[in-house]
DNA sequence: GGTTTTTCTGCACACGTTTGCAGAAATTCA
DNA sequence: TGAATTTCTGCAAACGTGTGCAGAAAAACC
């Protein structure tokens, strides 16, 4: 038996409309009878739904935010922005989670479409990449994070891949190693080439070769890391290893420790994301520090500006990475 | 500009009320027609408006979910699991992120409400318990994750905390520890009191003395394991440290390692939860291995069944945990 | 062909809000 | 006291959907 507008508006002896202008504060109901309208429904117990407002005005309050996997801390920690940003706008968050599965994708993007979201945020590169048109019909301000957009449609907020692969490499390099290996992420991932190509641009400028055999294949996660040992098995070894993200370089760093091979005094290894796990890490990890949680509010932020108005120009936010040199990476003398 | 039912209708030369019969799959609607109105429906891009349906059935498909902090790897584990069976039988997640925060968790609830979501999850122990009778007032039903529930009205899907402690107490004692810390969780947390009363037990029923300065208080993240170290400035020092949970575990190894104090060759760590890092740990860490993600998913469970009916009885789900043993706490020989 | 049955479709109301517009009540002014 | 103004309130339509009920169209039967 649920109290609506109309039961607050009996037993304050007024109309319904009233009680809605009362309780949105509009200053055309006087001040006796709003306080009394306001008596009234808090004693009622009335709570105002969101789905019948949502009808009238158009506009549901509520952000979609498609994620690959939430246990990812990357993402977690993305969400975490995002979840900051709207709450202080007063907007609910609808979460969708597509576990790089395509019936999952699609139907998360069907989820958020019915339910009318305002506008939708993306940290799921598949979805991004994927379904570019499919999201544009929508029809409401989508903003990616981490995820190139096949359109102009779409707006993004991603780091800067291509530099921060660049620092990481270029700090090995400092460090004296020549024979680098790349673990790299999984396929078809714009952040798996960018990061590729930065480990390969860094090498250029500094003259030294590229050896496609010193490139392995992960999958993003710590299972991917077993991959590793596989570089041992050729020649020359590398003295060190950029990888994919913290996740991999984590598995990487408990293959080697099985193997007996010591971090760092045998090889270097370097991460990417920074999450909070990287620092506890032993040795801790050097790594690529992304600000997921200021990613996630600046796509949010980008995403109220666009629904306040959306043919404002907004521009694409890209954020270099900051090297974090940790012990994973400095052979100690 | 978005296209309704009516607007189907139109174009199909049908009433509208036909269109809603013919996309629900009413038989009441003939083969023929249903196709046409599906074609024309398909060809307009028309997607139905969850709002209305929802204020016209009374109900929105819409679970709510309020945690703590999704950045939580334990609360990520379980969410992933409300989202799996979630997802498996048409419902959207609603997120509400609490902080533990008083204004947040207050606001989340109402936020919930408005929305009219058609059940509500809660894995946010300071939620659980403080604000009952104010879930109550939602009207739906609750199924709380980890904590304790003041009326009958509540339902709940916990671990036992008490069993859990004293297995890893045990653990500790019969790798013939006589001296053994505890790390406590946040004040003011069941899980706190229960798993410090399964530590005592296992002390009592090992005819063990219990020393309250060997009791010392950390926050349940990885920060609160500098605690650790004050342990040491004190006889007789413990040769083993049971551990709140992994996150304080974690930090409480950092902490050593940096004192040069060597686990488990010098002391024992035992952890809480098997988050998915305690088995990339070095060493890997030995702990009582909660099945996140299954409660997730039982809870879910759960709460689709009260919303078939809520008067069907549904006990409460208590779930053992389960030692996972790791080389934190095996002294090698 | 008329009657009964079956199959399908449309009307109209409901869900709980917001909001433009008209008009009632209260106030001010002459 | 009556007219003009201001302040407030209610009516009614709209948002997009689901559904009971009546009745039209088609099919089946005699």
């Amino acid at each position: 038996m649920r109290v609506s507008i109309k039961d607050v508006a009996k037993v304050a002896g007024v109309s319904h409309s009233t009680v809605s202008r009362a309780l949105a504060g509009n200053p055309l109901v006087s001040e006796r009878t709003r306080r009394r309208i306001e008596r009234h429904a808090q004693k009622l117990g009335y709570t105002p739904n969101a789905l019948a407002r949502g009808l009238v005005t158009q506009r549901t309050c509520a952000l979609g935010v498609i994620v690959t996997s939430i246990a990812d801390p990357f993402v977690a920690e993305v969400v975490r922005g995002i979840d900051q940003v709207a709450g202080d706008n007063g907007y609910r968050v609808v979460l969708g989670i597509s576990r790089n599965d395509p019936a999952r994708e699609v139907n998360a993007v069907k989820e958020l479409r019915e339910s009318r979201v305002d506008a939708v945020i993306v940290a799921s590169s598949r979805v991004g990449s994927l379904y570019g048109p499919h999201l544009q019909e929508i029809g409401v301000p989508i903003v990616l994070i981490n995820s190139q957009h096949p359109g102009t449609f779409l707006h993004s907020v991603a780091v800067d891949d291509m530099l921060g692969a660049k620092l990481a490499t270029q700090h090995l390099i400092a460090q004296g190693h020549r024979v680098i290996g790349h673990l790299r992420g999984p396929a078809g991932y714009r952040a798996t080439k960018n990061r590729l190509a930065g480990y390969r641009k860094a090498l250029r400028e500094a003259a030294l070769p590229f050896d496609p055999g010193l490139i392995q294949a992960g999958d993003g996660r710590v299972e991917g890391g077993a991959q590793a040992i596989t570089f041992w098995e050729q020649t020359p070894a590398p003295t060190a290893i950029f990888c994919y993200n913290d996740m991999t370089a984590i598995g990487a760093l408990h293959a080697l420790k099985q193997r007996g091979i010591r971090v760092p005094q045998d090889v270097s290894l370097v991460g990417f994301d920074d999450i909070a796990f990287a620092a506890y890490c032993d040795p801790p990890l050097t790594t690529i520090r992304q600000p997921m949680f200021e990613m996630g509010k600046r796509a949010t932020q980008m995403a109220l500006t666009l629904m306040r108005d959306p043919a404002i120009p907004v521009p694409d936010v890209i954020i270099p990475g900051e090297l974090i040199t940790r012990a994973s990476s400095i052979a100690p003398r």
